[in-house]
DNA sequence: CGCGCGCTCGGG
DNA sequence: CCGAGCGCGCGA
């Protein structure tokens, strides 16, 4: 027989069939060895038939893998063929999403374990009184049976081993799954729905269409909707995805899920280890595990008969893949959806705003969600003027308003929560004499000042640099600390609060597997006062005694350059608000600009999304912006400026005869280096575009492929999240 | 992607 | 004339 084999090579080179020889009981969607140019390489099966018109004394045999199972189903290699057309990239890099790394790496290994078992009768032992350990062994084995050798090892050291050695007893290596989370327990609270979210289920039931949003307040119960809908798959026999952004698989959530689903769960998440996802995985592959629960990469589970998708806080960035493929989740999502004939169930209490235009034109069914379970008000959100504050003679980052109210919150015993966007302890060095900004030798940004190591480092590509003294142009040493990070934050409430304890978490103190967990543990566990941090604390977590939230600096994603500035704003204030007053006290929020008027905070401080999303809307309709058009960037990087330059001039000329020929269809098109010039010493150029007519997407992205050469990389982007 | 072939250029 | 260097095309 022969095997249609794509190579795990992701090139436009390689990216054809190869027949191979095979195996008469090969399956399409299993996983192959192929000799290839003069090496053995991984390939995939995705067709056989019985002649080739390759000469068959060329053919060359394949050797199966021994996997038990093809390792892709006849669902995952359609989807990959459309991702690979979709985005023009290789069928090798779209299957390759459907694998855990470590199957293609082979670095993962089965884990086994030891297990002891009595192999004579227990009355035939015969031990020497001092034998203590070895007789508490037997009598273990006598009453349990078979054990983990670790554990009898633990309570009874030596024991097993001596017992086998005088052949009592008898150890066997068996492999054993990895089990993320073991630890982790919850109570299953048997709550009863609220009419609500009883109508919202009911709904989901009824409506035929396959995209549904469920746009509900903080706190108005959504998680318990996904879990009822979760479980009504399961029942029926169907099996179901549940995807969250990023780091919000927050401990509260796991415990939950677990407590609900047990091992039926599977946890896909980037925390794990190789061998616990290359475990958890196969779970889901043999049907041991019925749910995928994880980040965007989840949704490429390996799993049969659907019977509903989950998409949680619908409109976070993480759902969009910033490597190659730059696949959005909602897309595939979508896809598998259809393809199982199941629901797709979005979340949010901020949807991004093409998301909740799609629901009020009616393609997708709307479902607003508007009490809160607890019945309580959500915390008052004070706006503080900074600028008031400046004429004032207050230069300090904190407000008259939140000095107070944090002095009030920590006195009654309640915790705080500090929000600024921005690590480090300063964004730039200056010099005051001449000027001079420290910047990174292989970006083209500024460094960032930390205090803790006295370093500079670069937050594009992580560089460190030594602190500098003097001025390295002119050799002044006044050298002044910019702009304001979490790290000067903590400095500065320390010497306001000297008594308070203050913990920070940002990318630079949640280094590790699970770094943000152990601090999001403390500060649960009231170990700290204070928390202050990035982006990062705004999603999902459930501290009961925070009451106070502040938001240092409102206007820093305001006044990004971008068109989405006030849809992240909004949602981030929203998110972040949403963190204090959970439990019994109320909770407040103090937001702190020096643009106090600004429309965007005055919808979010009234918690009016949708008076925000019509003005939004508005906005956006007037300016061609997206959803009404299509942002589209073509990235051209090289760390060879001339080749990325020369590439440069064939995508512009391609790409212009694509404008040249549907003009109508750009309202913009010009080509410039990207902002950002250079990063990891690559050089950067970019085409950007904004078409209202989706059809010529596939245009531009053929021109890209055709352009690309060695040592030169051309990615499209689609409304791109950051245009650095 | 990694290899080898063949072309080209520079030194002797 | 020979060796090093690079670009291109091949692999089943």
């Amino acid at each position: 027989m022969i095997a249609e084999v794509i190579v795990d090579i992701a090139t436009g080179a390689t990216d054809r069939i190869f027949d191979y020889l095979c195996a008469d009981d090969t399956v399409i969607g299993s996983r192959v060895r192929a000799p290839f140019g003069g090496r053995t390489l991984c390939g995939f099966v995705i067709g056989t038939k019985e002649t080739s018109t390759f000469p068959a004394e060329r053919l060359k045999k394949v050797i199966p893998c021994e996997d038990g199972l093809p390792a892709l189903t006849g669902e995952c290699l359609s989807l990959a063929k459309k991702i690979a057309r979709r985005y023009r990239v290789p069928l090798a890099s779209s299957l390759r999403l459907f694998l855990p790394a470590e199957m293609r790496t082979g670095k993962v290994r089965e884990l086994t374990k030891n297990y002891a078992s009595l192999c004579v009768p227990f009355a035939e032992i015969k031990l020497p009184k001092s034998a203590k350990n070895q007789l508490a062994v037997a009598q273990y084995l006598e009453a349990h049976g078979e054990t983990e050798c670790a554990y009898l090892n633990n309570l009874y050291a030596g024991g097993v081993a001596a017992l086998e050695k005088k052949g009592y007893v008898n150890i066997v290596k068996k492999q054993v799954l990895r089990n993320p989370y073991d630890g982790v327990e919850g109570e299953d609270v048997a709550r009863t729905l609220s009419p609500e979210q009883a109508a919202a289920i009911a709904e989901i039931e009824r409506d035929d269409r396959t995209v549904q949003l469920l746009h509900g307040v903080t706190g108005s119960g959504k998680t318990e909707v996904y879990l009822r809908l979760i479980a009504d798959s399961l029942r029926r026999g169907k099996s179901a995805i549940f995807l969250v952004p990023e780091i919000s698989l927050t401990p509260q959530m796991l415990s939950q899920l677990r407590a609900r689903f047990g091992r039926n769960a599977a946890i896909l998440h980037s925390g794990l280890s190789a061998g616990e996802r290359f475990d958890e995985w196969w779970r889901l592959r043999s049907g041991e595990a019925k749910i995928a629960i994880g980040a965007r990469s989840a949704i490429f589970a390996p799993l049969e008969n659907l019977g509903v998708v989950v998409m949680d806080e619908e409109h976070d960035s993480s759902y969009h893949s910033e490597t190659s493929p730059r696949y959005s989740t909602f897309e595939i999502a979508r896809l598998r959806a259809m393809h199982s004939g199941c629901k797709l169930v979005l979340g949010s209490a901020t949807p991004s705003v093409d998301t909740f235009l799609k629901a009020r034109e009616g393609e997708y069914n709307l479902l607003p969600m508007k009490t809160r379970i607890n019945g309580k008000p959500l915390p008052e959100i004070t706006i503080v003027d900074m600028r008031r504050e400046v004429r004032r003679g207050n230069q300090s980052n904190f407000s008259a308003t939140l000095k107070e109210e944090l002095a009030k919150c920590l006195e009654s015993g309640n915790q705080a929560i500090l929000f600024l966007n921005r690590r480090g302890y300063s964004q730039t060095v200056v010099c005051k004499e001449c000027g001079y900004v420290a910047k990174c030798l292989s970006c083209d940004v500024s460094l960032t000042y930390h205090r803790a190591e006295d370093c500079l480092k670069c937050h594009y590509c992580g560089t460190k640099y030594n602190a500098l003294s003097a001025c390295p142009e002119c050799g002044g040493t006044k050298l002044t600390y910019a702009g304001t990070g979490t790290q000067r934050i903590a400095a500065e409430l320390n010497k306001l609060f000297p008594e308070a304890r203050i913990l920070r978490m940002d990318n630079d103190t949640t280094s590790g597997k699970e770094g943000h967990l152990k601090i999001i543990k403390e500060f649960g566990e009231k170990k700290a006062d204070i928390l202050v941090g990035t982006q990062m604390i705004a999603k999902g977590h459930d501290f009961p005694a925070v009451t106070l939230v502040g938001i240092l600096d409102a206007d820093m994603s305001l006044h990004f350059a971008d068109y989405r500035s006030g849809e992240r704003t909004f949602q981030l204030i929203t998110q972040v608000s949403g963190r204090s007053g959970r439990a019994k006290e109320k909770g407040k929020v103090v937001l702190q600009t020096y643009d106090p008027e600004n429309e965007v905070l005055r919808y979010a401080t009234a918690y009016d999304y949708e008076g925000f999303f019509d003005n939004e809307v508005s906005l956006r309709r007037g300016a061609m912006y997206p959803p009404f058009s299509k942002i589209v960037r073509v990235l051209v990087t090289s760390e060879d400026s001339e080749k990325a330059i020369a590439t440069l001039k064939d995508v512009y000329v391609a790409l212009e005869k694509i404008y040249e020929a549907h003009t109508s269809a750009f309202l913009f098109f010009n080509k410039m280096s990207a902002p950002i010039k250079k990063i990891q010493n690559k050089y950067r150029y970019q085409v950007l575009m904004r078409i209202i007519d989706t059809k010529i997407l596939q245009e531009i992205y053929d021109a890209c492929a055709e352009a690309g050469r060695r040592e030169v990389s051309v990615t499209v982007e689609e409304n791109p999240v950051n245009l650095s």
